[in-house]
DNA sequence: AACGCGTCCAACCGCTGTCCA
DNA sequence: ATGGACAGCGGTTGGACGCGT
């Protein structure tokens, strides 16, 4: 068999990648990645394209020093949606999914892990109960939609609290999350929420 | 100076979902 | 209804870099 494979490179993208990435997208617009790759002349798989697109040269994108309000939000939106990066991308205006993991990865899942080290070692289970059962309690009174979640995982340790709220998502996220007519940093009622 | 180690981040990989013929 | 192509996502990897010894 004598198929002519292509030889796909692989690794670090080049500056004349870019260029030419960019000029390809500018007139054919960011879809048909494979299409874009032969077009533009690259020995790349469409799939690389994109991506370089999606986290790199896309315009808008902020790179960098995520501030004290995004990580704010990062935990807030994690804490509530798991895993879920493209999502949780999507409420930071400029940032990329891939920006948002890495970042979690590196900064964030170290912190959670000590606070959770500080929170075992300062709070004892009884006094967590109560506190939690008292929010509880008083978002029931508020009536927040949101309270029957929270009914759901009052129970358990703080990773089976994670893991059962990344399970019960059982309403159209992007409408929940549809915060285009709220100030998104400041959003009370998901801090109310959270701060269990 | 040089070596080892840890951290960060760009990019790849594998999988799933969606679309279309 | 089905199968292939493509898009998108999350997990993982590997190289570059910084820092301590």
């Amino acid at each position: 068999m004598a198929t002519m494979k292509r030889e796909v490179n692989k690794g670090a993208w080049t500056a004349e990648e870019d260029r030419k990435l960019a000029e390809v997208i500018a007139i054919h617009g960011p879809k048909k990645w494979k299409t874009i790759a032969v077009k533009a002349g690259l020995s790349r798989c469409g799939k690389s394209c994109r991506l370089r697109w999606m986290n790199y040269l896309r315009p808008n994108i902020k790179r960098g020093n995520i501030s004290d309000q995004e990580e704010d939000l990062i935990l807030r939106l994690h804490k509530l949606l798991g895993n879920r990066w493209s999502l949780i991308a999507g409420r930071l205006p400029g940032r990329t999914d891939n920006e948002i993991k890495n970042y979690w990865n590196s900064h964030l899942s170290k912190k959670i892990k000590q606070k959770s080290e500080n929170k075992q070692i300062g709070v004892s289970t009884k006094e967590k109960t109560i506190e939690k059962r008292r929010v509880v309690e008083e978002e029931t009174t508020s009536g927040e939609k949101i309270s029957k979640e929270e009914n759901k995982s009052s129970t358990g340790d703080d990773e089976e609290e994670e893991e059962s709220s990344n399970k019960c998502i059982n309403f159209n996220v992007d409408e929940f999350f549809d915060f285009s007519n709220e100030d998104p940093l400041n959003l009370e009622w998901i801090n109310r929420f959270l701060e269990t």
